[in-house]
DNA sequence: GATGAATGAGAATTCATTCAT
DNA sequence: TATGAATGAATTCTCATTCAT
């Protein structure tokens, strides 16, 4: 029905690109409408309006919003994770495996702040973060750096779970923060949180900081 | 009719009783509800199910499933926010300041277990936290409290911003992760976050983690 | 019930004259309602509102909107009919009667405009009669006092029904003209009314129409 | 599967047939149950238990009764006002223009009683009467046909306001009237009413009335 | 695959009315 | 009588999903 006479150059398949560009234009819309809305408030209608498509066609390609979000999440998480842990794999000190955590995780949220703020909303009111099994396994992955850096003796014997959860909690924390100044600085925050697992408080940069929103 | 036992202290009105009661029973259902199937797949409906009040009461004391989050939120910084001040009002050094915000949260988090579920949950999928006014407030009175600190000399002049952000990270997630433990101890989490905020992580306590779900 | 003791001064009956007055209350309150949001989209609760009563207060005294609605057209009714009647029973030509008929009705609706919008209204789209028996008593009583004056040859012999119709089609219908321009002259309403009726168009006064909004 | 029969007129789309029949099938529920309970009492709900539609379906075609209402009207007013400019533009003579209108009017509200009883109804205590903006122009377009017709000397010089006002007035009431006789007689009506605006009352046909409901 | 109208379950909300105080 | 919270049926409206074209 659709079938271009094979004698044609057929300009690069227009079925397969529509399909893969279909897909993306869902996703991108997702985007938006969950950075517009949040993700609770947002509906699959609303998705769909936010695209020149039909209904049904959503259906083709995912089968509800939480599948659209999760999505976007593996694909960010599939961008991000592997720049991780090849920083981590190639630290020769433990502040190379901190900073190199930090440093990759905030240049990456600026780089795509659309995303992350789709994804770690502030709506007035609601902060919305799902985790997936990508994001997941990103943790996961954290947590078997460090106890792989244990064991190699990089890291002291310590609770890799809790040690997992600190870096986690103080990433996306300060990562928003982050956001909300002027120039959102990765460096400044990179240095910061890095200062703060090297030494604690008494290490932390003597700065005079800037006022949030 | 209306005539009070001389003896008994006046029951204050049995219907301003019964709207208080009230009020607390949707509170009570919504906790439940919400930490049973997280925020964003919570209805009304579903709340007001958990209830035995029929569907109009509901909309006598809320306007919104958003509303009763609220009201749960504000009811929870209310209780705890106090406890955190005082606590660090008294600190005499950094350690005082830093354990003793950790230690109380630790502490609140473990005695309303139920409570923090419901505002920060994990489905599978999804984590909410609404940051009401008396939440933000919260965060603004940590910030002022380390400012103040600064001020005062008992901290050096960091960014008190960003230190803020370090320590609600740190607190919410690591919480998450003592609660998932057999024996949630909080006295090994409290020595954990405030001996990163001390020392960094050459400090931290030498212990082999427990494995967590 | 409305009997004062004769013996005591009794302050004019606290009882009393509250129960009077809070009928006169949610009349009040009705009127304005039914005037903003038309009758049709009017609810108990938007009059119970319009009013310092609680809302049990409303059932002591009416049961229900269209109840309220009937109290108001029964006192209009009751205050105009009598004067219409009066007029035209003492009319001594048709043109008295006519005349007399089209002034004392314009002239009511000139001093009670509020009263009048509120039961012939005019929202954007919506116009709401409400035809109580009381009302409708009043065309009847239009009909008797046609057929009386054609029994009496006063008229000729023609159809009371239609003659009828016709002129409560006219009265309210230029009434709501005139209450649109800028000085709502009912002298010209009723010589134009009644010029038609004395002798079709070619009788109508020449003069210049003022446009309506 | 798309192919048409090249003999056959492409049967404009089944889908768009079946949309404009679900119009159609809408409005006619909306006449009937308008016409039974009343404009007031009718809920959306009962427009959709006449119609064997879904819920949701009435919602893809009007967003509440009243613009199944004004649709209604407008359909109404579409289909009558050119019939009403076309009789007023070829009158050579008052007469013409006037019995032209009210003959046309009658005509119109006989052969169309379902239509008109749901419009303008009387429950025992209700008449509504939905001025949408075609009806506006309907009486803005009789308005202006007066106005014509006195700058080219056909009429007088009088007040085409009122006089538009008083012709509504009567067309309306008096098709009420007619309606709920034995036999709704138009040429009746019409006589009556172009006898009224030709020589008012005493011009009137000598007709024993007949007693209405 | 794409389309978009139909579906109907169900969510949010309102309302008239009751009744204990 | 006045009060006003409770009731729960009824109503409006939305939504995810299907399916004929």
């Amino acid at each position: 029905m659709d079938l271009t006479t094979p004698t044609a150059p057929r300009p690069a398949g227009k079925r397969e690109r529509t399909k893969q560009q279909n897909r993306q234009v869902i996703l991108q819309a997702a985007r938006q409408v969950f950075a517009e809305l949040g993700y609770g408030a947002t509906t699959v209608r609303d998705i769909i309006r936010a695209t020149p498509l039909a209904a049904g066609t959503f259906y083709n390609y995912f089968n509800s919003k939480e599948e659209v979000f999760q999505a976007m999440q593996d694909e960010i998480a599939l961008r991000i994770r592997p720049r991780l842990h090849e920083e981590r794999a190639k630290a020769k000190t433990i502040e190379e495996f901190i900073s190199g955590t930090f440093r990759t995780f905030f240049e990456y949220v600026a780089s795509d702040e659309a995303n992350f703020h789709a994804i770690r909303r502030n709506t007035d009111t609601l902060r919305v973060r799902m985790d997936t099994p990508e994001i997941l396994a990103g943790f996961h992955e954290l947590r078997a750096d460090l106890e792989e850096a244990i064991a190699s003796g990089l890291f002291p014997p310590l609770d890799a779970d809790y040690l997992m959860a600190a870096i986690v909690g103080v990433a996306f924390e300060i990562a928003e923060r982050m956001l909300r100044r002027e120039r959102a600085c990765t460096e400044d925050a990179t240095r910061f949180a890095t200062a703060l697992f090297m030494g604690g408080i008494k290490a932390l940069p003597a700065i005079t900081p800037e006022a949030p929103a």
